[in-house]
DNA sequence: AGAAATTTAGACACTCTTGTCTAAATCGTC
DNA sequence: GACGATTTAGACAAGAGTGTCTAAATTTCT
């Protein structure tokens, strides 16, 4: 059936690009209305495709939304790993890497559309679609978590920070660095760059009051020092 | 109108009962399929109520579904303030305690019925309903916020705690003891006492690491005994 | 028991949506 | 320019859900 020269892309390139456009569509709207109330019609506007389209190329309603589930958690993934890539493993300055691990953690993976778009139908859909998003879990949380928990434990045997569970500190770590970004989150909004920061910045410095070696000694002696008297 | 001798309660009782019974199945329901979703048969079914019977009492699906978000919005404030109130001013086990007042402000508060369903509801329809969860923005966090925040200030002032900025140190206090739970709360589980409790002790250890006094002079000298060698 | 209010079941009109079908139009390629 | 594949517009049947109405049954209070 396959049309001409390359082996395994069966239509010629439009049709990529619309299907593209479909499930590009089809998750802002699922997004917006859920999936019940999403409407068919609207995503092949929006998409800028005719109704017909959408059900060649997708057949169905749900299998649409699986599509797009799809499509959202492979590339979120993709970004988190990327993302992962550059944690800070041997810091110059280990408070200020530290906290621009955790802006770009949040601003290329969890603020960013397709971040937004997933958490939003996990939220929405999640019990509804048990297995599908049981696949996120295992190829989202279930590496993720585990592959920066490893980062830090590779920063705590190199000496820079004292941790005893780092499964414990990396959710530790994400729990502080959003800290402040929950109300927004809660409403579907999406944090200025600076409100990113500013959260990023306090958690980061908890964080390192909790578990950074040379810092909390200091404190540690300033403290002593007038507590010792 | 009034039929009899109470001056404010219209209908005798049984008719309260009915609404009350009405909301609640409505905020099962809402939750579980969203509003498009959301059946006005099957809450009635769930309701143990004829159709009829909600729209005598709502007149409307977007007013139930108003109803039910001021219900549990009232609720869950109440439960809030109540669980502050439980908050200790004057530890004897800073860590035990506060440990304690995790544990309750989760159970209590967000992991308990109407917190799940507060927050998926807000999850899904917060965007389309903005005055009606700005009501809940103002009355929840607007005011949860710099409650436990004062507390926590109180208890720096009393000399339990180094903090600078209390409101921070509430949202850090929070994003800790829930740090563990993340992942089940996305999927709308409820997480095990068990598991609460665990997320609770490890967060309030690191809160405590950061912000604690003697904790962290303690934790300074045997640092310190070892590092300044 | 009797009167008033409330609840119920069922039918109903109306709207909206999904998914299918067809014939014409468009696109991409040779 | 011609061919095949894809897309399009529109009509269509079928189903589901909302909200209304009515008359009968039930509850509640006196």
């Amino acid at each position: 059936m396959k049309s001409s020269v390359s082996p395994d892309i069966f239509p010629p390139r439009g049709h990529e690009a619309k299907r593209v456009s479909i499930v590009d569509a089809a998750a802002g709207v699922f997004c917006r209305e859920g999936f019940a109330g999403a409407n068919i019609d609207l995503i092949a506007v929006e998409a800028g495709v005719s109704r017909q389209t959408v059900y060649n190329h997708h057949g169905d309603k749900e299998k649409l939304f699986i599509a797009v589930v799809r499509d959202l958690t492979e590339r979120c993934n993709a970004g988190i790993f990327a993302t992962i890539a550059t944690f800070p493993d041997q810091p110059k300055d280990l408070e200020a890497d530290l906290t621009g691990f955790a802006v770009r953690l949040n601003q290329n993976c969890i603020c960013n559309r397709d971040g937004k778009f997933l958490r939003k139908l996990i939220h929405t859909e999640g019990e509804r679609y048990p297995e599908l998003f049981a696949e996120w879990r295992e190829q989202g949380p279930g590496r993720t978590w585990p592959a920066i928990a490893a980062r830090f434990a590779r920063l705590a045997y190199g000496g820079y920070l004292t941790i005893e569970d780092p499964d414990v500190a990396a959710r530790q770590f994400l729990g502080l660095a959003n800290a402040e970004l929950q109300t927004t989150f809660m409403l579907g909004g999406t944090p200025s760059e600076e409100e990113v920061v500013q959260s990023a910045r306090n958690g980061v410095r908890t964080f390192l009051r909790a578990f950074g070696k040379r810092r909390s000694v200091a404190l540690v002696e300033k403290q002593s020092a007038l507590a010792g008297a």
